[in-house]
RNA sequence: GGAUAGGUGGCAGAGUGGUCUAAUGCACCUGUCUUGAAAACAGGAGUCCGGGCAACCGGACCGUGAGUUCGAAUCUCACCCUAUCCGCCA
């Protein structure tokens, strides 16, 4: 959600905002609306006081007839009032359905482009293996180590379902054990476990509907299960007022993440890429409201997931989002792609994006500047999904169908190879 | 699943039909005092709409929405949320 008033002030920016993020908005239309939205509220508004100001003549009326005349008064403004109340209704509906479409207005940086075959790289890092024997995907050197199981999964959980089992389970273990630990050496990032089931208007306050509707699996009760532990992450400071002393806050947050993947129903459909459940460790970063503390944050958060990756020795580039690449909410994202050797490409693992304060606006958390309140930045970026586990075993394999264990995760593993 | 209580500013909390311009306390901001801070004292301070270059002025906002009434934070209804108790269950 962006403020009104700085919608009206900056309509080309807007406009081109929506341009840049190929997406159909009409802010003419906004303002349009804006306009009589602002001249009825004016009238209700007015109409308001005169009614009032006969309602505080009525007792004090000098006398039985003055008093009936002022009542028979007020009755009639009364009838007029609401039915201008009901013609506001009508427009704040309308208001408010085209305000929460609004794109919040990408960074100069962003580079155009209408998806993510248009994203830019900016850097790579790490030698991308080069194997004297034909590389195995991660389906057939998981089941052959007895790490995954699909078809018990698909069983247990339909299509997309899966079982990581033996090896498969403990190296996932020794994945969160270590980013855990990992983040220990970084400067004021609280761990946590939040929910995936959660209340609608978190999902809306983060900015995922009402567009992504039919991404989200919903329950009966008409509760939600997260696609990221953002969602109840940025929700845990919904409504409150916190103190600039205590900015940044730096929380490391750990949830199942389900996705209902409506749109990909084609895409991805063997091994554990594209599933409907998955852990997902996340950072999220609440700063003061400045651009430069949102970009140094975002920066940071790219940088630690960065150091994740290169600790493992996965190599991966970064790519910078085009605009048509973003979300309606995001300000510039960045993706980090592992090296998948089995597609001889790269695939994404994480995203960074920063938002300003379109979140906070509609989730209300803000902070006291010098006596003033004023929404906080909002910053998050991937940690750790559940994709690096596919790139670890496909990059590390063996001739012999055996994967090595990266020295970092030895500690946790209690071997340097599996199989 | 059943029952009860409650939702008021940044927080706590008073107000149960008309000077509510929402008391009071705490926290916050600005002064005075101080080497600085604390304390004390004085003042200020939310959001939205409109007018004005501006200091400021007018209006609206007490969970949300309807209703009763000349008049609603206050009464009625529905919904949402929170807490507690009973039942069931992990």
């Amino acid at each position: 959600m962006l403020d009104i008033k700085f919608i009206r002030e900056n309509a080309d920016l807007v406009k081109e905002a929506a341009r840049k993020k190929n997406i159909t908005f009409d802010v003419a239309e906004l303002i349009t609306v804006d306009d009589s939205r602002r001249a009825i509220l004016t009238e209700v508004e007015t109409m308001r006081s005169k009614q009032n100001e006969i309602a505080n003549a009525v007792p004090r009326a000098q006398n039985p007839e003055e008093r009936e005349r002022l009542i028979a008064e007020s009755k009639s403004a009364k009838e007029l009032l609401q039915q201008k109340e009901s013609e506001l209704n009508e427009v704040m509906k309308q208001w408010q359905g085209l305000m929460v479409q609004v794109p919040n207005v990408p960074d100069m940086s962003v580079p155009e482009g209408k998806e993510d075959s248009d994203n830019v790289e900016l850097r790579t890092w790490g030698a991308i293996p080069q194997f004297n024997f034909t590389p195995k995907d991660h389906i057939e050197l998981m089941q052959n180590l007895g790490m995954l199981d699909l078809e018990r999964g698909t069983k247990v959980a339909g299509f997309r379902g899966y079982v990581l089992k033996g090896d498969g389970a403990r190296l996932q273990f020794a994945l969160w054990h270590f980013v855990q630990d990992y983040f220990l050496k970084k400067e004021g990032y609280t761990p946590m476990i939040v929910p995936s089931l959660i209340k609608r208007e978190l999902l809306f306050g983060t900015g995922y509907l009402p567009q992504g509707e039919e991404d989200l699996y919903k329950t009966q009760d008409g509760d939600y299960l997260a696609g990221t532990a953002e969602v109840a992450t940025m929700g845990y400071y919904m409504d409150e007022v916190l103190e600039k002393k205590d900015l940044p806050i730096k929380l490391l947050s750990f949830a199942d993440s389900f996705r209902r993947e409506a749109g990909s129903h084609g895409k991805d459909t063997k091994g554990i890429l594209r599933v409907h459940e998955f852990y997902k460790i996340e950072q999220v970063v609440l700063c003061e409201a400045s651009h430069t503390e949102s970009v140094k944050y975002h920066e940071e958060v790219q940088a630690n997931t960065e150091g994740i990756m290169q600790a493992l020795g996965i190599p991966y580039h970064v790519v910078v989002n085009c605009g048509g690449d973003l979300g309606l909410g995001q300000v510039k994202k960045y993706d980090i792609e592992a090296w998948l050797p089995s597609e001889n490409t790269y695939r994404e693992t994480g995203s960074a994006s920063y938002f300003h304060d379109f979140q906070t606006r509609r989730l209300n958390i803000r902070y006291r500047d010098d006596g003033k309140l004023k929404f906080v930045h909002s910053v998050n970026n991937t940690a750790l999904s559940g994709r690096p586990l596919i790139m670890l075993v496909e990059n590390f394999q063996q001739e012999d169908g055996s994967i090595v264990i990266p020295e970092v995760l030895r500690p946790y593993m209690g071997k340097d190879k599996i199989g």
